[in-house]
DNA sequence: GTCTATACAGTGATAGAC
DNA sequence: GTCTATCACTGTATAGAC
């Protein structure tokens, strides 16, 4: 059998496995293990081996959440744009089954390998929250406040998920941090 | 030049290489590099080698959050057992300088070879602060809310913190997080 | 574009001198 | 208790056939 993969495919697929083993932990041959990719065409889509792999599965997400999260808080109807969010949140991490591979690449050393793109999508994701919440009328102070700790709750919401033996953390959590932004009563 | 370490300074320094490198990414050269400890000694204090360095470190850990922050919030007056967790936390993680190696763990796969330490550390944590807050008057379902809130807040401030530039982050979250701990207004 | 075979550096681990 | 030398093996990466 032979089975014929395009890059996008390629990058989604690797992409599962780095979120399950961590960059370190993905070693070519679990890679190829579970893609169901050779080495040769890993290394046909991704000439520069694993660290290519990983910077590019890092843009692949940075644009999923741009085009999904980001760009809809930086233009759209506030309200509407943090309620698709919290949905899109939810999908995403399938309910705290899939974890945040920015969040864990932010950990370890990985870190300093790709400092850059993780750095900016917490950036981002951080100010287009708080601009989407001072279009909505809370003041900046407060805004910027509500937006790092939405963001922040929820990579600890996904850490105690996959800590945790309850199911229901991760959705209990995210509806406590959806709570506070919709109502910030301090 | 010869040094003679024992057991416990040896965990000490090895715990510091897991939590920069984690558990792939240290490998046994970048281990003696950075601990300055021969493999011959290494092997000598664990037989076991990294899965056994790695056993050892979650436990030290654990001892330390168990007496330093677990055992007063079970045991002692609520109030000044959370005032301690705070200042013990922010100690502990030199202001978000240092990440938590259970929460790196609970991340990527290394956390089905240590899943049983990684779960007991966070369900313990969460219980005994939600017992010190039901001793503080707080109704139970709400202090469990808080409870969980609290330790997912966090870790998550811990991610973030080291995902950003801004090293006034981890501080900032902190103190949100204690002030909603302390002023449960909802 | 996919595959197998292979290079060779680095991995965790062991043995034995001191 | 510390060290060096060495093991068998897996790691990433490459070459070339199909």
């Amino acid at each position: 059998m032979r089975t014929v993969f395009e890059k996008p495919d390629a990058i989604a697929l690797v992409a599962e496995v780095f979120r399950e083993c961590g960059y370190e932990g993905a070693s070519m041959s679990t890679i190829t293990a579970r893609t169901r990719l050779s080495k040769g065409s890993l290394y046909h889509f991704f000439p520069g081996g694993k660290e290519q792999m990983a910077a590019e599965v890092l843009a692949h997400i940075d644009a999923w959440f741009a085009r999904e999260i980001f760009v809809p808080l930086e233009t759209a109807d506030p309200q509407t744009a943090i309620a698709q969010m919290w949905t899109a949140v939810d999908q995403y991490f399938r309910s705290g089954k899939r974890i945040c591979l920015i969040g864990a690449f932010a950990l370890d050393e990985t870190r300093d390998r790709f400092a850059s793109p993780v750095r900016t999508y917490f950036e981002r994701w951080i100010k287009a929250l708080e601009g989407a919440l001072k279009r909505d009328g809370i003041p900046a102070g407060l805004a910027k406040q509500l937006a790092e700790d939405a963001v922040a709750g929820i990579q600890g919401a996904l850490v105690l998920a996959r800590a945790s033996a309850d199911e229901t953390v991760f959705e209990r959590s995210l509806a406590g941090l959806r709570m506070r932004l919709s109502s910030p009563k301090r």
